[in-house]
RNA sequence: GCGCGCUUAGCUCAGUGGUAGAGCGGCUGCCUUACACGCAGUUGGUCGGAGGUUCAAAUCCUUCAGCGCGCACCA
């Protein structure tokens, strides 16, 4: 048996474990097994991403889940995979391309070309962050890996559009959309977020046709759209302007058409609200979706201003036309202010929809997409609101329930390259859906599909679907999900809603939502800021467990965390103690992994600690169930270092000093047969040390990874000391009754030691 | 505007009816024969404000304030 060394280094062993648990297959699942299915897919990273301190949170809470299924004996399948990542992908690559000069555009490539080259990016940077998850001693079943665009997954993503087209589901319509001018592509509602702005709240004129001395006032954020409005639009309520709907008015611009191409209707409306501004609405169906409505209401004509890459249309007037959104607003109220029309601008807070990858404003665009009608819609509401499936904390149910409640069809065309097709056939005005060309003269639909309707499949399409697979008979549905709030909308509920219409089960049973993990001063961790620690970094410093134990220690329940790197380093620390906890038993001679305390004359120390055990067992079957997983570390962390560190083998070195004491031996049982208990139980927290440990002591030859299944029942003892037993429920009094009993040991020496020790005393400066 | 969450020691947070807790930090002393990634001590809070229920409230109720988040077609 190798002699552990004074301090726990983490780099000698990971890498080392790792490759044997590989090479063994302790993670490769069995559909075949006698034993309780139990399952986890991941949530598909980026495929070109890096590993983030979410990341590691995300799947070390993953891992602890598959690594207790195991030892609590089941069979257990943690799926892995990467997400193809359409516009996020596509859009590094056209980034990459562009800096090295290759293209200006990727028109420039031409769609085959461009999308040789995704491919290759995908190549050499895809594996990246698996191995990133391998560090971090992810057990995942890795000979099942899956990406969205493998040739099967692809499949299964186009037979579920031709099943919803065919379904009427899934329908193609000119609508109002949400447009990002940078990635040229329509977006969902979700990709968009709302962000306050400050800005200007415009007040111009525009005259009555007819009236030469008759004004409305019109109050607006974005005067850049006026040449695009086509009514003017009040309340019919409104006693001020109720009289003027049916006649018309001049919109001011551009000023170079003659009046009669400017003369727009005034309109009575609902919409307009009294109290708003003046009262009187600019009507701009192809920019504003409230405005298409109208538009729609009032059969009115749609004048487009702005091109799909944001520049102002030649329509927009010949001083505004070519120019940038932004600027073209400040040119607009330029002219209004030469027009005389200007009334006044005051300072004014909006909401603003920005897209969420290339974080500009969207602008809201008619064009002709591909929508969705979500399927199975009260199932998977009901599931969730009645408690059958579940999610933790359970606060989401509600975010999720009024979601579900309000649900929009769901914009599914991306203009971009990078995806899955869109299975639709064109020939003249001729439509066919289906995955294979009807033939040489039909011209497939040029769009692709978002991402998320890849991956809203996941958990069954990752397991064979839509075969009847050994796989998914075992492990579908899955256990638990672990996954962000941030993407419930995006992913978790639209899971469980492809979960009911094509395996007619629910997706997963539980759901845990992680925290957002921010820096010290509370700010999220970005790149642009520099607060974001690199993961690696920090397993070569404080080594895996040490980070994983860390960070999971102060990761509570549903709600942020505040990261501080001074947090991993007590992971590691922690790692260290139990290191030298072991260590220290090392010294005492060989373990016994079969050890037994009740067959031991015992010390009273001996019993206290057996009991705590209990105790603690029993809490953290309780608090797994509430996915209490802070907490459970925070038990871990307390049992190994106050009682079994500083409580039990203070007092236990009165018998290892001593080898003529009648309860040596009871001691030397007591301390493996806790060691080998705790060391199972941490095992999830901190695979590595626990794994190392186990072997070297010699308490398992086989791996650590199945080494419970439920086998090891608590050893009931019979009190030896009674009275001692009665008042140690009391752990203040037994920390008394510690001291008094021998313990603290090193201290005591340290005081006798002093004077030992003069001549350091006073070769330290004076006072 | 509607909804949700948070506010407890200097910091980060546990604690859902019964005499205020942990880790870090601070301070004091220790290289001590498992561990200085450590040990022994110690400091520190009228539990955001106000009101109420109760024998008893950090905990339940009402209300106010501050912060954060989600949803929303007031331009």
């Amino acid at each position: 048996m190798p002699e552990l060394a004074p301090a726990y280094e983490p780099s000698t062993v990971e890498d080392r474990l790792y490759r044997q648990w590989t090479d063994r297959q302790d993670y490769r699942a069995n559909p075949q097994s006698a034993k309780p299915g139990y399952s986890i897919v991941i949530p598909p990273p980026n495929v070109t991403g890096i590993l983030t301190l979410g990341h590691v949170l995300n799947n070390t809470l993953q891992d602890i889940l598959a690594r207790r299924a195991r030892l609590l004996g089941q069979e257990v399948l943690w799926l892995p995979g990467t997400d193809h990542a359409g516009i996020a992908t596509q859009t590094v690559v056209e980034r990459t391309l562009k800096k090295e000069g290759k293209i200006k555009h990727r028109d420039d490539l031409g769609r085959e070309e461009f999308l040789k080259q995704v491919w290759q990016w995908k190549e050499k940077h895809g594996g990246i962050i698996i191995q990133q998850l391998k560090k971090l001693g992810a057990s995942c079943d890795w000979s099942r890996e899956r990406f969205t665009m493998d040739p099967a997954y692809s499949a299964c993503v186009q037979q579920v559009f031709v099943d919803l087209f065919h379904k009427k589901l899934i329908y193609r319509g000119r609508r109002m959309v949400n447009w990002c001018p940078v990635s040229r592509t329509a977006l969902s509602d979700e990709e968009v977020i709302m962000k306050e702005q400050k800005g200007l709240l415009y007040h111009f004129r525009v005259q009555v046709s007819g009236q030469k001395d008759r004004f409305l006032v019109i109050a607006t954020t974005r005067p850049e759209t006026i040449p695009g409005d086509t009514a003017i639009a009040v309340n019919p309520k409104d006693p001020r302007y109720a009289s003027l709907i049916g006649q018309c008015a001049i919109r001011p611009l551009p000023p170079e058409l003659p009046e009669a191409q400017r003369r727009i209707p005034i309109i009575g409306d609902e919409h307009v609200d009294l109290e708003f501004g003046t009262g009187v609405l600019k009507v701009t169906p192809a920019h504003d979706p409230a405005d298409f409505l109208i538009g729609q209401r009032h059969q009115l004509p749609s004048l487009e201003v702005i091109d799909e890459t944001g520049l102002m249309k030649p329509e927009a007037g010949k001083s505004l036309a070519g120019l940038d959104r932004a600027k073209a607003r400040t040119a607009a109220v330029e002219q209004l202010k030469e027009l005389g029309l200007l009334e006044k601008e005051e300072p004014y807070v909006n909401q603003v929809g920005y897209s969420e990858r290339a974080d500009v404003p969207v602008e809201p665009r008619l064009s002709e997409q591909w929508f969705l009608r979500y399927p199975s819609t009260e199932t998977s509401r009901t599931i969730v609101s009645g408690g059958k499936l579940r999610f933790f904390p359970e606060r989401w149910t509600k975010v999720y329930d009024h979601w579900m409640e309000n649900l929009q069809d769901w914009c599914i065309s991306r203009q971009l390259w990078w995806g899955h097709r869109i299975p639709v056939w064109y020939r003249g005005d001729e439509i066919c859906c289906q995955i294979e060309s009807p033939g040489a003269d039909w011209r497939q639909d040029s769009d692709v599909l978002d991402t998320w309707f890849s991956s809203w499949l996941w958990p069954f399409a990752t397991m064979g679907w839509p075969e009847k697979t050994p796989e998914l008979k075992k492990f579908y549905p899955t256990t638990d999900l672990v996954t962000g709030p941030d993407i419930i909308f995006f992913w978790v509920a639209r899971m469980i809603m492809a979960g009911f219409e094509y395996m007619g089960e629910l997706p997963f049973r539980n759901v845990y939502f992680t925290g957002l993990i921010r820096d010290a001063k509370g700010r999220k961790l970005s790149k642009s800021l520099g607060n974001s620690p690199d993961p690696l970094d920090l397993i070569a410093k404080y080594g895996a467990d040490g980070l994983r134990f860390g960070l999971l220690r102060i990761a509570p329940q549903g709600a942020d965390i505040r990261y501080d790197e001074k947090q991993i380093e007590e992971g590691r620390n922690f790692a260290n103690k139990l290191w030298n906890a072991c260590r220290f038993r090392q010294q005492q001679g060989p373990s016994d992994p079969k050890a037994n305390p009740a067959q031991h004359p015992r010390t009273p120390f001996c019993d206290f600690l057996l009991e705590k055990l209990d105790t603690l067992e029993r809490e953290l079957d309780r608090l797994y169930t509430q996915y209490e997983f802070s907490q459970i570390a925070q038990a871990l962390y307390g049992f190994v270092w106050d009682e079994f560190c500083a409580r039990f083998i203070e007092t236990a070195k009165a018998d290892f000093l001593n080898p003529a004491s009648p309860t040596r031996t009871g001691t030397l049982a007591t301390s493996d047969f806790v060691l080998s208990r705790v060391l199972r139980l941490l095992h999830p927290y901190m695979p590595f040390i626990t794994e190392e440990l186990w072997i070297t002591l010699g308490l398992g030859t086989e791996t650590i990874i199945l080494a419970d299944a439920g086998q090891t029942p608590a050893v009931r003892l019979r009190r030896t000391d009674p009275k001692f037993a009665e008042g140690s429920h009391d752990s203040r009094s037994l920390g008394r009754a510690l001291s008094a009993a021998g313990g603290s040991a090193r201290s005591r020496q340290g005081k006798n030691s002093t004077g030992k020790r003069d001549h350091r005393l006073r070769s330290r400066p004076g006072p």
